[in-house]
RNA sequence: GCGUUCAUGGUGUAGGGGUUAGCACAAGAGGUUUCCAACCUCUUAGCCCGGGUUCAAAUCCCGGUGAGCGCACCA
């Protein structure tokens, strides 16, 4: 078969099986708007369900679920209507786009301030196309790529926003994770759900959607003691692509272990959460050599990161961001400290040992200082609280917070010399991110799962999907659509499905080699046969998907097997 | 958003100003068959949407929507 074409065939399948299609389609559809079909589907719940459970094992992550809609404050300090509110216009005459503000900003103080109006006057009087010096503009529009909504109704409503990422829900839930574990650092909580971006331009089937799932981790840690592994123990061999800008820029194969000492992987615990991204990829199917770790340089670092990796997965569409892992520093919790006004997003850390602190100040003495700056005696206070370095004598001028001069008298204050034991110390912690786009994943997981083969000189399709990621199971298939064994098939199937988490469909048209052949295009892994001799003596036959290899098994074991995840014992 | 190619049953395609719109595969019913897309009979099902030109549009023109590719964008 002709390699070229594998891109559409494998859509063309994807579409037929009922695994991916076009969302609305007899309306038209809506461009970066995807369905997940009865089989899609199943898939993409275990997918999610590995990944939940992947995390979980840690042991100090928990899952938590939060709204998808975010009233707007929230996204102010988060960052993300400032940074994202940008009006773009576009040259006429070359199609180059540019952020409007940046084209005039010598022409006003504060450019980015500007209404569109403002700016398309400002643009109209000769700015020049930076690439073809032609001076035609279109209309500036504002780029937000966020879908806008309103809570409440007509006037009343607050503005919100479609989450652009499920993360602020676990900032928003900090002080509650912070009390769930006790007050000790790390922990981490997750969150899978749906995540929206009103993308210009959706492209590549589902590698750029408007409406996606994500599934993030945050993991707070005393960014003091940041925790590590040992990574050295690990045996796998990665691409990394360190930053271009940096020392080590270029392609090297190595472990995570070597990468961490060799401080191309700069922290550790973003160096312990690449190695555990990488198993979850190697858990649900991504071929290992289609992996890659890159390093962002930092001109492309998002705009909260101190320190970002994307893991990148290989496939029809090329080099994919699928995974990003990024070292977001204390910038959300300190900026939600800031807008909220928020007590609570900061973790305590306990000194080896108390330390005792001497301080000098100079303690205001209220009954003088009241009367004689009445209006000002808060604001005298204030200054004399904050003083880092204390006047020889008195008197002296203190400088206030608003640069006016009083003059501070002996009997204003008195100078005093406190001990002090501080046992500890709050800060905030820094976060570790790991953000998977899940629909990217699972394009990924089917990519290198489809296989086009060749069986008796006709083409033949497989889908390799590991077990446990696969829509069912197994297959049932009674061999003759009579003679009881359609019954018998049924009962199998039903026992099956009683399993807690097993999944069996039975299917009994046309001939068996079809029937086998659906299955593999979809990825069941296994195909129970009910025959003559299953009618005798309770026996089917297992045929494994990857070889067609069969043998014969009773029942029972099938059962055992399936739900301890065995099967490949049988064989 | 710009440029470009394209849009016919579930899938892949042929055709094309007046046609019962053809084929293959898939699917459904029945037959046959002792385990890998076999065979026979029958059946279901299609010209992306909206305007225009024309006696007549699925076909030509324009616009929209969707898809692919290139440029731009992609926190």
């Amino acid at each position: 078969m002709a390699e070229e074409r594998r891109l559409e065939r494998l859509s063309a399948m994807l579409r037929r099986r009922g695994v991916v299609l076009p969302a609305f389609d007899i309306y038209g559809g809506v461009s970066g708007l995807i369905d997940y079909g009865p089989v899609g589907a199943a898939i993409r719940r275990r997918i999610t369900q590995k990944w939940v459970d992947h995390w979980l094992s840690h042991g100090d992550i928990v899952e938590i679920d939060s709204p998808t809609i975010t009233p707007e404050p929230v996204l102010v300090a988060s960052g993300h209507v400032g940074e994202f509110n940008d009006l773009m216009t576009e040259c006429k005459a070359c199609g180059s786009v540019f952020r409007a503000d940046h084209l005039v900003e010598h022409l006003h103080p504060n450019a980015d301030s500007l209404a569109s109006d403002a700016i398309d006057e400002l643009l109209g009087s000769g700015i020049e196309c930076p690439s073809c010096s032609d001076s035609a503009w279109t209309a500036s529009l504002p780029m937000n790529l966020m879908f806008t909504t309103r809570i409440g109704a007509m006037s009343a409503g607050r503005t919100a926003y479609m989450r652009p990422e499920t993360a602020q829900g676990m900032f928003m839930l900090y002080p509650a994770l912070y009390r769930h574990f006790r007050q000790k650092l790390p922990f981490g909580a997750i969150q899978t759900g749906k995540g929206y971006r009103n993308e210009i331009s959706p492209r590549q089937g589902m590698i750029r959607l408007r409406e996606f799932n994500m599934a993030e981790l945050e993991y707070f840690i005393d960014p003091e003691q940041p925790p590590t592994a040992d990574l050295n123990r690990r045996s796998e061999i990665v691409m990394l692509v360190p930053d271009p800008d940096g020392p080590h820029a270029g392609e090297v194969r190595m472990g995570f272990g070597a990468a961490l000492d060799a401080g191309i992987v700069r922290h550790p615990t973003v160096a312990w959460f690449l190695a555990r991204t990488w198993d979850f990829l190697i858990e649900v199917g991504i071929d290992p050599a289609r992996i890659r770790f890159r390093q962002h340089a930092s001109t492309e670092m998002a705009h909260y990161a101190a320190d970002c990796w994307d893991c990148e997965i290989h496939g029809e569409h090329g080099w994919i961001e699928c995974v990003g892992i990024a070292n977001r520093t204390c910038h959300d919790l300190e900026s939600h400290e800031t807008h909220s006004k928020a007590k609570g997003l900061r973790a305590w850390r306990q000194f080896a040992e108390p330390r005792s602190q001497t301080i000098e100040r100079l303690a205001p003495n209220g009954s003088v200082i009241g009367p004689t700056f009445r209006a000002d005696a808060g604001a005298v206070v204030a200054a004399l609280e904050g003083l880092t370095e204390l006047p020889d004598e008195l008197p002296f001028d203190l400088t206030l917070a608003d640069g006016r001069t009083v003059t501070i008298e002996p009997g204003m204050v008195e100078r005093r010399i406190e001990t002090a034991n501080v046992s500890g110390e709050w800060f905030t912690p820094h976060v570790i991110e790991p953000a998977f786009g899940i629909d990217r994943i699972i394009w990924h997981v089917l990519d290198h799962a489809y296989e086009e083969a060749q069986k008796e000189g006709e083409d033949y399709t497989f889908m390799r999907l590991a077990e446990g990621i696969s829509s069912v199971d197994c297959v049932v298939l009674p061999l003759f659509d009579k003679d009881g064994m359609p019954d018998l098939a049924c009962e199998v199937t039903a026992a099956i499905n009683a399993l807690p988490h097993a999944r069996a469909e039975m299917d009994s048209s046309k001939s068996i080699g079809r029937r086998y052949a659906r299955a593999d295009e979809i990825g069941v892994p296994w195909a129970l046969t009910v025959d003559h001799t299953s009618l005798e003596d309770g026996s089917v036959t297992v045929r494994r998907r990857d070889d067609q290899v069969q043998i014969r098994a009773f029942v029972d074991e099938i059962l055992q097997h399936l739900a301890a995840g065995t099967m490949q014992n049988l064989f």
